[in-house]
DNA sequence: TTGTAAGCGTTATCAG
DNA sequence: CTGATAACGCTTACAA
């Protein structure tokens, strides 16, 4: 590959008779600091406008040790959630004067592992990864080498790494609280990847719902083992296996699950909302023109992709040691029409009797909330 | 921002006693070519594994000026289609060894150039560029510059510059083709961004197929001037503002603007495929979950950022002089529930389409929430 | 006010 | 088989 000739430093310094020093001064914009008559420095001014000089900035790296880059870590960028993220991030960054490396893990550990080293190897300035193992000790070590770190969207409780990620908790409290105030007490939860702290946060919001409404935990309605479309549909499809134990309502921790679960329900010939409640996660732009328009938990992934960039700064200005704080994005319910009163599905479904008698017991034990259908 | 401590070669060569240029040697793998002893090698090999050396590539970069890097710039990186691009070309560049610097034109010539600008500062060795303005000098001029470049998605029919597209006049042709087999004849186009090839081409395939089969070509039955959501509601609103010129048909350019149309016709009661067909270009995998499984003209998008990389590559290898041809990548039609045959069209809709009086008033812009579209 | 020179960490050339 | 040494283009003490 031929290289094109690059106007450098010494280029202008020869054409204009004098050192690289000065000419590196004026055009770093140091003139001032070092008294260069202004002259000259009008000249040497006029001379990189004229050759269209642009400093390299491998150079200028190798020299300052600092690249002007961080690597974007993240599971998948064309699941729209972490494409918002990516696009936040960028553009945050180039406020700034930075650019990002793009990796896209393809949810695996090992590949998110080898990036790792090629961004350090590339010096980049620091790192804004969202992980998908269930360990995190590689992104200790990271740290450790003295490498700025953000998480996005999941995150190491027990580790002292800078995060940000939604109210997983709180979001899927209020979704499955929405839920009961419909209704539902045979809740189901399709849950994402084990160890994650998303999916980890998000059922432990939907228990605390059931718990603070009188409903007993019931594993069984618990199904599901990653974020993708195969786990939505083939839990649904065991949720839905036998007909006294199928739910009235489905949580659904990501918008890739529920498409999963859209599919199984359809081949099941169970519609919504009329013979089953959902509420998902995420919300996009195309969730209001489903089939049916649904009822979800809409991440601000704008403030995710902001406050990581915010973060990361932070430890650039601060050391990486002094920022080891997380920051929590409040989500917000968007009603559509995903969910249905119980009273409906009952009558559509025609299996009040097996369920209804569950329910009854559950409500005598203890019931908080008044219940209202 | 204090840096951590790296390993050089520097530091394993005293450590070892020997010179630098014989552990650069056998850790870039030229042991046999510098018939370096298979002892020295195997203790620098040690050496380099306990310290966990990785050569540093910023220095490697300007040595031999070659980043392995390549700049990646679309207008929005939201966007699925372009998301799905970016996704391909990263892993791509990864199978190869590179990296990909993820910037995001905002739809914006300004910042595209911009972005060229501080790319070439930064030496990446390659750009892959999906332009956003109608004019393409700038891309010329980098070309000029030595630069490989290819452009993704739109191309300048008149430059040349390598590019790979769909091939949007036959995708657009059996689009309309398939909706006048279905006996539409007032068929509108729902239109992208002025000057861009794709938009263009797609008008083409449109014209083609409506001359194929003897409709003569109605310009008013053209609308929108982007391919935003935005241009699609306003479109649709302007399409059926008269109800005697109101489409039967429509044949939307973009996976947004349908969503626009979608919003647009929903407002105005008119259903699909009852009153009025539509097919759209680009198919995501929501495309068959809509209220109406959509009909829509499925782009290649991995095939798209497979052959960008190849075609960024083989002018790596063989010069940027070399390579100036063009890839299309074929589309194919999937058919969905959102035609219908015009027969039914017109029952339903009648001769006096009452709605439309109402239409006409209605125009306060009922902003559906903060939705990013 | 300006210049000299020493690096940053590699790689390639030239000598041994 | 191995070692000096000179770049790559920039920044910045230290001189002058």
């Amino acid at each position: 590959m031929k290289r094109y000739s690059k106007i450098t430093l010494k280029n202008i310094a020869e054409s204009l008779g004098i050192s690289i020093s000065t000419v590196s001064r004026v055009l770093a914009g140091k003139s001032e600091k070092y008294r260069i008559s202004t002259k000259t420095a009008e000249r040497v001014r006029l001379e990189a406008q004229r050759t269209g000089f642009h400093p390299n900035q491998i150079a200028s790296a190798l020299r300052l040790k600092r690249t002007h880059t961080i690597g974007l870590i993240i599971p998948d960028i064309s699941n729209p959630f972490f494409a918002a993220i990516a696009r936040q991030v960028e553009m945050e960054a180039a406020k700034r004067g930075y650019f990002i490396i793009l990796c896209d893990s393809r949810d695996s550990t090992d590949i998110e592992i080898e990036y790792i080293a090629l961004l350090q190897a590339r010096s980049v300035d620091g790192m804004i990864i969202s992980p998908v193992g269930t360990s995190g000790e590689h992104l200790i070590a990271l740290r450790n080498a003295g490498v700025p770190v953000v998480l996005v969207d999941r995150f190491f409780p027990d580790l002292p790494i800078p995060y940000v990620t939604s109210e997983n908790r709180s979001g899927a409290f209020d979704a499955v609280t929405n839920l009961v105030n419909h209704g539902h007490r045979r809740i189901a939860c399709v849950r994402g990847i084990f160890g994650s702290s998303t999916a980890d946060e998000r059922l432990h919001g939907y228990r605390e719902a059931l718990k603070q409404h009188g409903i007993s935990f019931d594993a069984k309605l618990v199904a599901g083992d990653d974020f993708s479309y195969d786990s939505g549909y083939t839990a649904t499809k065991k949720l839905f296996s036998t007909a006294s134990s199928a739910p009235s309502a489905l949580f659904s921790q990501g918008i890739l699950i529920t498409f999963g679960i859209l599919k199984a329900l359809e081949e099941m010939h169970i519609s919504i909302p009329e013979d089953v409640s959902i509420i998902s996660f995420d919300d996009h732009y195309y969730t209001a023109f489903l089939s049916t328009p649904l009822t979800t938990v809409a991440q601000n992934k704008e403030s995710i992709g902001e406050h990581a960039v915010k973060l990361l700064f932070r430890q650039f200005n601060r050391g990486v040691d002094k920022v080891t704080e997380g920051v929590l994005i409040p989500t917000t319910l968007v009603e559509r029409n995903s969910v249905g009163t119980l009273q409906k599905t009952l009558k559509k479904f025609g299996r009040d009797k097996p369920s209804v008698s569950k329910r009854n017991r559950c409500q005598n034990k203890n019931k908080i909330t008044n219940e209202r259908v």
